[in-house]
DNA sequence: CATGAATGAGCGTTCATTCAT
DNA sequence: TATGAATGAACGCTCATTCAT
């Protein structure tokens, strides 16, 4: 297979449990099988690799999100299939998830071309959702007095949410009808009187 | 002043980028104005000197939250004081913000101890919110079909988005208002048709 | 009583296990319970507070040996009371027996005087021994063509072979009675032919 | 030259005093010419270094020794040679004669396995010696109340004492002949009355 | 292209020593 | 005199990066 590929796939395979700074390029060549000056064939620096691979990452999500959001659909069915898009990445791949996080936090201290290229491939991802939303803006079903961009981000924050910190709650709270009811419906009470 | 105090505040003050192996502890000797030894005299390790600096900072966000939860006021009143007040402490505190991300995902990878004090502590900050909206069930005010600690979760979730997400996006999306109002109400379009 | 030599009782008992820089002042300190700065009320630093130790280790052994080999008696009858008084201190002290170890090697790479003082505590104790064995020349008994001061070293040398080296070996052959007896007969049979 | 080689002579020559302590990996990095990192491709640690450098020159007397007792010979020749071939290896290399004594005592508080890896290599050497004293108890020539392995560890002893504590004592003291006569012959004046 | 031995700057940690009380 | 908190120089060890093969 394509050594660059491997190499990344072993990045991502060893932030199931360390920090950037516990991983070290040995290990990555060692699960990689390949000799460690070989990943400077591909990379710039270690820095470089995890950067890449979370893009990677990103993209990744992001066409899952796009498949998941294709096609007719309303808001709701189609902001519940997205929820079970990223759910099923992040259960199958969680050691990504730690890899964008960090990465994200990494890239603002970064100079602006990095930057610049984080906050792109997130634009990109956010933009997903937006459309989504924004069909139903169109269709007079979604409050438009908040961006479709901010809606998006606000929605993919509760799936950080959901995929992060839920290990102690119930099945029933951490179902994909609670989180889209949640955001499609609100915290108010909607029992008829 | 108190030394062990000093050094946890010269932790956080370098915490910009909340990259732990990014900053030394020469760094924080110089900028505490303490030596370098003095750190061990309060901290077993530096991952230590960062868990707990972290904590501290939780538990400073839970009484900001308690604080300003406190008192008679409808759910959606408290929400907006919360939100105000974790925002208001982000806007002074960024480094905390990423600090406490940082220890967040790091103390996942550690032994039991940590892991349990780590989870304990967010859950009281959780609990503030969830008391809250605990509230609002009673008076029949707020769904109750999804626990009020999911729901406090997912706030709170809403509010790190806004903080950590929200740069390039304008200030009526930025508002206080609009997250509490989404929060409330949902995505649905309530216009009277 | 005397802090002094709860610090240097200290520093021996610590000489058990660990090497010279394997054993801290404050495990002294602590040992000795004293404070740390206490220490250096009595000795100038670490180095000094185990030479003067080791000095005073010596001191001791010399003087059970004069104790032991004074009064009337034959060279043999004073060796093998030498041989048990060392056998007995080793056995009851043995991390002074380390330390003096430790401090003779340690001596020769320092300046004259600690150098000078060291070699003048080990000729007293040579002395004694150098004693007992110039009386038996003095009665023909015992062979002129090496000095008793070189004698005297060699005894010491099987000596301490036996302290040190001879964990392994039989009772018999562990007895002071072997030891004395081949210092004195040698190794040549002495069976009638 | 071979590096493992290079660092263990480095180590070697800087045993001068034998204090562990005082030898820093940057001087034996330094003075072996290779990269500080260098050193531990080939050893575990600072105290591997040191105590496989010690082993090394154990088996270096060793194998000295059994070349100079090979072949026919009295006993009295073959300890002539060895002492010989010991007191030689020591005027050339003073620091491994410290280095030995030093992790010797070292080895004791280790762990059962560097412990038993010493005590081997120090029977072997042993060994040598007691199978020539063996050969002459074969002969009639030597005492059997005591055990050649015994008898051995004291004529080392004896060497250790030449070798380490006769700085000031006159060349008719020093030599081997006066050495290996004691220890064959004894104390005991066999002038003829 | 691929490798992995070699490198050395850099870091966390220790601990002898000092000094204000 | 006695203390122990504070110090910072020094050290062992790591690991990203290079480069000869």
């Amino acid at each position: 297979m394509d050594k660059k590929i491997r190499i990344m796939i072993a990045a991502e395979g060893l932030s199931k449990t360390g920090q950037f700074h516990e991983i070290t390029l040995d290990e990555v060549a060692k699960r990689a099988d390949v000799g460690k000056g070989t990943i400077y064939q591909y990379f710039d620096s270690k820095d470089d690799l995890f950067f890449q691979t979370a893009l990677a990452a990103f993209d990744q999500m992001c066409q899952l999100l796009r498949e998941n959001t294709a096609g007719e659909g309303s808001v709701q069915e189609h902001l519940r299939q997205a929820c079970a898009a990223i759910c099923g990445f992040a259960r199958e791949r969680r050691p990504l998830f730690r890899l964008i996080q960090a990465q994200g936090e990494r890239s603002l201290g970064k100079g602006g071309t990095l930057r610049q290229q984080w906050i792109e491939h997130r634009k990109q991802m956010t933009e997903v959702v937006a459309e989504v939303i924004r069909a139903g803006v169109q269709r007079g079903q979604v409050r438009d007095d908040i961006s479709p961009e901010a809606l998006a981000e606000y929605f993919l924050g509760m799936l950080r949410t959901r995929v992060s910190e839920f290990d102690s709650l119930s099945d029933r709270d951490r179902s994909e009808e609670a989180l889209v009811s949640l955001f499609m419906d609100g915290l108010i009470s909607r029992r008829p009187i």
